[in-house]
DNA sequence: AACGTAGCACTAACCGTTAGGGTTTCAAAA
DNA sequence: TTTTGAAACCCTAACGGTTAGTGCTACGTT
């Protein structure tokens, strides 16, 4: 498993991080469209072929933590506390994930982004990716146990929040604000749930078989 | 304005059908990526450029409708009785729409649309500017008076219903599940209204003095 | 009737992306 | 150690969407 990785993984991560480094620094000091492929695979020194394969279009150059957002939405809900309900866990984490945007030295990326319809329509294919990656961990949950549609929604509305929050004034008072709407939508969808009452009821894992191989 | 129109604009209005028309059939016939830009310009007799004059890009040749659809969802809002609730104006023009695309003759060519990568992207991107445009629209009626991300917020759960519901075995009673959400979300954001008793202590904003310039 | 221009054609190219085919470098089996 | 397989990389050439440049022709207008 975590042997130490031997000289060629090595080799292959550093020219990865290598094209992407380049390709960013091209990017952000001549302009995205103003920087082609060939000029970032002669400014990393290797050919167009190897560019593409590490990354699989021009524009995954700009979206290389695609996978980390991914990921740790859907860890929010896959490894929230037993007892705490969904919204507030994704509320939570997507605060984090809004201000690491926003106040990061990571906003000329984002002016970047913002200028280049390329861009921009390549972000909206990521996030309906990242929205159904979310219902389906929602939809997994066996302590939820809603309608696939309303899962499926619930999990738009969410990522629908970061490119919302991102762009408002104060991106923090709108994560809130949003919230508070995800919330009461999520609120109406409580057919076979008992939250909370008199008795906790906390199922006890009678036979838990298989747990994550 | 409304003049006889001449012979030149009808004869550019004939070149723009022919052209969307020879498309589409072509698209259908072979499969949208086995059909070129080069073949749909030969086929449709006319230069490569012509095809470029009149459709911004190739995916633009299968989106005819996109404007109507934008126009439509502007008017549900905008064109609406005075007395009638926003949300469940959107919700019968959204029902409209979906049941339009979901049990017409239009089906195969949105089996054509799923299937394509390319077309996909494509139509994620008019989503955003759909949602924007919508959201123009709820932002600028006097009656509702939410945020800017309120109204944000709003108009892309509306937008998001329409590919939910599209895709949702039973796309109308999707309609009405996910708008009930939407109907929920809408009445937590009712700051400047009177709904009814107990005001919970909510500041005034005392002298609003610039509005919306 | 003359003029200006909108619409269209043609060529040639740019750019992202991929296929095809070859070489080096590593890792693990023999 | 040697052999062997394949992963990583390189190069060339091309494909397909898109655009610039340059005209020509037909139409609307004066």
């Amino acid at each position: 498993m975590t042997v130490p990785p031997g000289r060629r993984e090595r080799k292959k991560a550093a020219t990865r991080r290598k094209i992407a480094e380049t390709a960013l620094r091209l990017f952000l000091e001549r302009g995205y469209d103003e920087v082609g492929i060939r000029d970032v695979a002669a400014e990393a020194d290797v050919a167009v072929t190897t560019v593409f394969s590490h990354f699989a279009s021009k524009e995954a150059l700009v979206f290389e933590q695609d996978e980390d957002f991914e990921q740790r939405l859907r860890r929010a809900v896959t490894d929230r506390a037993p007892d705490e309900p969904l919204i507030p866990a994704l509320r939570r984490e997507m605060r984090e994930l809004v201000l690491h945007c926003a106040a990061d030295s990571a906003v000329p990326i984002w002016r970047m982004i913002d200028a280049s319809p390329a861009l921009r329509k390549y972000e909206e294919s990521m996030r309906l990716r990242h929205a159904e990656s979310l219902a389906t961990a929602i939809a997994a949950d066996p302590a939820l146990s809603r309608t696939p549609t309303a899962c499926r929604t619930i999990a738009r509305f969410v990522i629908d929040a970061h490119s919302l929050a991102r762009e408002a004034p104060d991106p923090d008072a709108a994560v809130h604000e949003i919230f508070r709407m995800i919330e009461a939508a999520w609120q109406t969808t409580t057919p076979t749930e008992r939250p909370r009452p008199a008795v906790p009821a906390r199922n006890t894992e009678p036979a838990p078989a298989t747990t994550s191989p």
